[in-house]
RNA sequence: GGGUCGUUAGCUCAGCCGGUAGAGCAGUUGGCUUUUAACCAAUUGGUCGAGCGUUCGAAUCGCUCACGACCCA
């Protein structure tokens, strides 16, 4: 059974929805039906870059400058026989001076003046620029392209609504300047970091996103099921095993970006869906990957803000110097002066101090795992300038290589930044028995009681015993990488259409 | 899951000591041929998020719910 609403929802109609609907009536009996012959030849932007340098005088004195441009009309100031208005494309916006005796007769008063703001306009002209100085076009053939039934919000304070801003992103998008920016920033962010590793020789691949196992995380995943096959499918949490199968294969250098999806709760900093890019180097190790992501961090920083010093609501991160290092361990002793070494390496010790800082431990805790608990609780938020911290135990970290010389770790770095993890990457586990094994110890904890923990993927371990080549790979989290440099402080001023609540 | 705040005209917001709803913008009508949040004059527009209660009377007080924002777990 389906729950789908197909429900034909009912009219909505105000005064001012009713009166654009009669004016677009009128426009139906005299033809107008939602033309696609307009073509512009310029863009706003265009045209300011060419010509905001130019002097009144300049421009008129020179050959006139014909220009053909659309846009979404969002100011206009009649005055009698003559108007001003502001036209708005994807780059930015350009005035246009319109009076009613060089149009056709009649149609300055009878058409002109009856369209609304944020009606879909073309025109033709002449450049020229005003008495304050503003580049204008003089226009002698204007034709109304789309009507737009529906008032647009506040000229001046545009769409404030954070709700209405999310829920319905294209308003917010004609009205909010800042928002469009930040989508364009996005844009650039994302181009980056592909143009970054397609020039370390990364190859970049889509692997599937509905897993018959989901792995390469710990998460709760979304359910779904394939119909013809009947069998249940999941939505991936990340695409971590398959790209490793990709190095089995023989795709030494693989990235992909894109959506994984995690059936948890919503925050500001969570949304169900999200953007991970995640890439795998064969023949390196994770030093190497940091050394790739401070390179690349640092030249976001420059993109975006143009700067070292990245400022964030209210604060600003360092990203000029070397990014710090340091090892999960040195990390909670530097933040704990109480606590001592010793006591980090006994689990007896250990789970004492976790109790004198109030972090719930659970009887079924290794030593790894309550040294993460305290350095997630008592670190992590206070990590500001780019920090990477690195030995992550092994027992939280069931896809990444043991250290040479402590299998206690492994051979890995999460990296931090105003206080929020960004990345995650380390040598990955190519001993296939050591894999299972640590399979087998996941499928223990989630019989115990962890839902979060994996499954035991057999073709995965299959997959390795082909032999894979030592090999490292790193995900760092597009949107919160997003709100970093963009300064939003939810995830949700980063994504087009965050998921919401059905409004009632 | 818990707490705080919010939801009033298409938009941005007042009103909240309970007495039956206001401004600006947008819209409509008129005036205005270099304005720029144009201006001037007149004017239309509201199940005050939903429901229940208290009261002679509720946008306003109380409770429940919905959605959102922030904080905490």
């Amino acid at each position: 059974m389906s729950e789908t609403q197909n429900n034909v929802p009912e009219v909505d109609e105000n005064k001012i929805i009713a009166e654009r609907r009669a004016k677009l009536n009128a426009l139906r009996e005299i033809g107008h039906s939602y033309p696609n012959t307009f073509r512009r030849e310029n863009t706003s932007a265009e045209l300011h870059g060419k010509y905001d340098g130019m002097s009144k005088e300049e421009l008129a004195e020179a050959e006139p400058v014909r220009v053909k441009v659309a846009g979404r009309m969002m100011l206009r100031r009649i005055m009698g026989k003559a108007s001003f208005a502001t036209l708005q494309d994807y780059e930015g916006r350009i005035q246009i001076y319109v009076t009613r005796d060089e149009l056709p007769e009649g149609f300055y008063n009878e058409q002109f003046k009856k369209w609304d703001l944020g009606d879909i306009v073309g025109a033709e002209g002449t450049l020229f620029k005003t008495n304050t100085g503003e580049l204008s076009i003089h226009v002698d053939h204007i034709e109304l392209i789309t009507k737009s039934i529906r008032p647009l919000p506040d000229k001046f304070h545009g769409l404030q609504d954070q709700e209405v801003k999310y829920r319905q992103r294209y308003v917010d998008l004609i009205v909010n300047e800042e928002s469009r920016e930040t989508f364009i920033m996005r844009s650039k962010i994302v181009q980056h970091v592909r143009n970054f590793l397609i020039e370390k020789g990364f190859m970049e691949v889509e692997t599937p996103m509905m897993h018959v196992i989901p792995g390469g995380a710990t998460a709760r995943p979304f359910n779904t099921h394939h119909n013809a096959l009947d069998m249940p499918l999941y939505l991936r949490i990340a695409p971590e095993l398959y790209l490793k199968r990709l190095v089995v294969g023989g795709f030494e250098k693989v990235f992909e970006i894109n959506r994984s999806f995690r059936n948890e709760g919503l925050s500001t900093r969570h949304n169900p869906e999200f953007t991970m890019v995640e890439f795998y180097s064969a023949y390196t190790d994770y030093h190497q990957l940091m050394d790739y992501t401070e390179e690349l961090l640092k030249e976001l920083a420059e993109l975006t803000v143009g700067s070292t010093t990245v400022p964030y609501q209210g604060q600003e991160f360092d990203f000029g110097k070397p990014f710090a290092r340091l090892t999960m361990k040195d990390a909670i002793l530097q933040y704990n002066p109480d606590v001592t070494a010793e006591q980090l390496d006994d689990l007896e010790a250990a789970r004492e101090v976790a109790k004198s800082l109030h972090i719930k431990i659970e009887d079924s805790y290794g030593l790894g795992k309550v040294l993460t608990e305290i350095f997630e609780e008592t670190v992590e938020e206070k990590l500001m300038d780019p920090t990477f911290i690195t030995e992550y135990p092994a027992e939280v970290s069931p896809l990444a290589r043991r250290n040479d010389k402590n299998p206690f770790i492994t051979d890995r770095f999460e990296l931090f930044i105003g206080g929020r993890e960004l990345a995650n990457g380390f040598n990955e586990l190519n001993d296939a028995e050591d894999q299972a094994e640590r399979f087998r110890a996941q499928v223990e904890a989630k019989e115990a009681g962890d839902d979060e923990a994996m499954h035991y993927d057999e073709d995965y371990i299959t997959a390795l015993e082909h032999g894979m080549p030592p090999t490292a790979g790193e995900g760092i989290g597009i949107d919160r990488l997003v709100m970093l440099f963009t300064d939003k402080p939810s995830i949700r001023d980063v994504l087009l259409f965050p998921h919401m609540r059905p409004a009632s």
